[in-house]
RNA sequence: GGACCGGUAGUUCAGUUGGUUUAGAACGCCGCCCUGUCACGGCGGAGGUCGCGAGUUCGAGUCUCGUCCGGUCCGCCA
């Protein structure tokens, strides 16, 4: 059967006098008693379609239609006479007169309206995400992101890499985030997890044989959700061997520019490389938005004899930072913005938020209005005007503290204050971190890896033991517009180096043996050197569409708690399945 | 695990210090009218477990507690 002849929006003024056949779903009617217009849309757009009374059946069957009924209609094509063009519409120039209507479908009453201009609630939208994925912006997001992933396989494939695909259904990894369990029918008690992702898998690929590996590849992670997170998501996963950090940097910067350019039409200017300890310091976390002009700048050493305590001790301890965020013409916040900001860096464990209002800096102490200023010397005051250099009408925040607190709460509210005030300066701003260390100490006091412990130290494995916390690391991570986009690093390919790495982590060789053994035995066997990466696909897409969540740019995605909406997923096993699963489920009743 | 915002008609929302109308509006829906609209228009109509459960009160959409759902964030996400 053939449905159609003609695409809706396709149609124009060239094909004016044909007959043709379209399909689609009614976008809007427009009855006015005497003459029936329908907005017809399919994947390519809309087209008027027009019943005239003088065709009685086919005029009756019209009335009779509502909204996302689908229709397959016949009609001669007609430029749209005198007055009538619409210019909105990309086939306004002309109509279908409709001679035969066939009504594939009916459409029961819209929870909700499908055009642009009506608003719904996400629940709403998740619960009838079929309908929700109809309307425009959603089509157009889902529809970059296939380009996009097309334009990037493309890209890739034309660098020589080879695509292949890791098992889902495979083993818990050492740390990192919580695992979704597949419990196993014929190993009783046991159970697959799902790949938070194929990073052990990718490696041993390098050891396989295969020099320039990609996937887009499906991982998961039991963690609670944000904006930007899912617990199952994209990466497009990447990795070579025989290269090093640059080769990576270099191919991944050309791979973004050139999907840019195909899928937005976008020039990515440069993409600077800052080293961690630039970008912690000038901005106070390692994916700063470069959009921002705003910058820290650290002043602990002007309060070092100060008998301010709030900044003096901060200012002679090891661990702490005071930083200042000027801010140009940010006199004009009111105090009721201030004190929402101070509750902004509350939330990151900052006890407060100092400031200075500069009404006349010539003016020296005077010219400043501030709670604090009556606890500073004048001789401070003075030559932190000059490291500052405001100007009137400038506002100073400070941040005094833990260094984790500082930087938290201050580049938070950096990127806060560029929205407040519109400050951002450009549209797209990728950059390079680079020269990560190879460890920190975490909140538990324990010390992990920054990246992961399969990261190559740029030292010697006796310097490595020496003091992990001095050693550096070829790791980068991509950052466009504040948002971490991926990370990778160069990896370890001597066992040796491995072990060392492994132990300072303490982990033990029996644990390493039963999780990874086959990675350790897969250096032992001739591994190349090899680095990668991973991007985050989903966060490429929402920041491509400049959507609020990384929900836009999936078609079925979880609600913060992890549930579907439109499935009901997850729901109850039944007693067979779990019988033949060995699972029993705890009475759900007597937990706490 | 924690903080905060929200939940009232199909949808998006308003609802005053707790009480006066029968809990409103817009859009949508249904009916009638309308031969050039394009977010058509006009007239009329239907539509509510105020998320759920307790409590305070003479009286609760409104206050309190609990709970569920959605969202933002902290923790978490090597």
């Amino acid at each position: 059967m053939i449905f159609r002849t003609h695409y809706c929006g396709l149609i124009d003024k060239q094909d004016a006098g044909q007959e043709v056949a379209i399909v689609g779903w009614i976008h809007r009617r427009r009855d006015h008693g005497g003459v029936i217009f329908f907005d017809m849309r399919d994947e390519t757009g809309l087209v008027q379609v027009v019943y005239n009374p003088d065709n009685k059946e086919t005029f009756a069957l019209a009335e009779s239609c509502r909204a996302e009924f689908v229709l397959l209609s016949k009609g001669i094509v007609r430029e749209r006479p005198e007055g009538t063009i619409n210019p909105d519409l990309a086939s306004g120039e002309i109509e279908i007169i409709a001679s035969e209507l066939t009504i594939l479908n009916t459409s029961l009453a819209l929870p909700f309206q499908l055009d642009e201009h009506a608003s719904v609630g996400e629940e709403t939208r998740l619960k009838y995400r079929f309908l929700d994925l109809r309307r425009e912006a959603m089509q157009s997001n889902i529809r970059l992101r296939a380009k996009v992933s097309h334009s990037l396989r493309n890209v890739l494939n034309e660098e020589g890499f080879l695509e292949i695909e890791t098992p889902l259904l495979t083993k818990a990894t050492p740390e990192g985030a919580r695992d979704y369990l597949v419990p196993s029918r014929t190993y009783p008690g046991s159970f697959f997890a799902l790949p938070q992702s194929p990073q052990l898998f990718k490696q041993t690929l390098m050891a396989s044989g295969f020099e320039k590996y990609y996937q887009f590849a499906r991982c998961f992670r039991d963690e609670d959700l944000r904006a930007d997170r899912q617990p199952e998501f994209t990466q497009i996963d990447i990795e070579s061997a025989f290269v090093d950090a640059n080769d990576i940097i270099n191919t991944v910067t050309r791979m973004i520019s050139k999907v840019f350019k195909e899928t937005l039409e976008v020039d990515l200017e440069d993409f600077p490389h800052l080293t961690y300890a630039e970008a912690i310091e000038k901005y106070g976390t390692d994916k700063p938005d470069l959009r921002n002009p705003l910058e820290l700048v650290e002043v602990k050493d002007l309060f070092i004899n100060s008998d301010f305590k709030v900044f003096s001790e901060p200012a002679n301890s090891d661990d702490s930072r005071i930083a200042a965020l000027c801010i140009p013409m940010g006199g004009s916040l009111s105090r009721k913005k201030i004190d929402d900001y101070t509750d902004f860096v509350g939330t990151f464990g900052a006890k407060g938020l100092a400031y200075i209002k500069v009404d006349d800096p010539s003016k020296g102490k005077d010219g400043l209005q501030s709670p604090i200023i009556k606890f500073i010397d004048e001789s401070i005051i003075e030559k932190l005007l000059v490291s500052l250099d405001v100007k009137e009408g400038d506002i100073v925040f400070f941040g005094a503290g833990k260094r984790k607190v500082v930087n938290d709460s201050l580049s938070a509210l950096r990127d806060l204050v560029a929205q407040d005030l519109d400050l951002l300066t450009s549209e797209w701003a990728p950059c390079w971190i680079v020269d990560f260390p190879m460890f920190e100490i975490a909140s538990s006091g324990l010390i992990t890896p920054l990246h992961h412990p399969f990261t190559a130290p740029r030292c010697s494995i006796k310097e490595l033991i020496k003091d992990p916390l001095l050693a550096l690391t070829d790791a980068y991570d991509i950052v466009l517009n504040g948002t971490e986009l991926g990370g990778g690093s160069v990896r370890i390919h001597d066992h040796e180096m491995q072990s060392a790495v492994l132990k300072i982590l303490n982990i033990n060789q029996d644990e390493a043996e039963e999780k990874f053994g086959f990675l350790i035995l897969a250096l032992k066997h001739g591994c190349p050197p090899h680095a990668g990466l991973a991007i985050g696909f989903d966060r490429l897409i929402m920041l491509m569409t400049k959507s609020d969540s990384i929900r836009d740019v999936i078609a079925f995605p979880k609600t913060q708690t992890a549930s579907c909406l439109m499935t009901n997923a997850p729901g109850p096993a039944s007693s067979e399945q779990l019988d033949e699963l060995h699972l029993k489920i705890q009475d759900l009743n007597k937990e706490t």
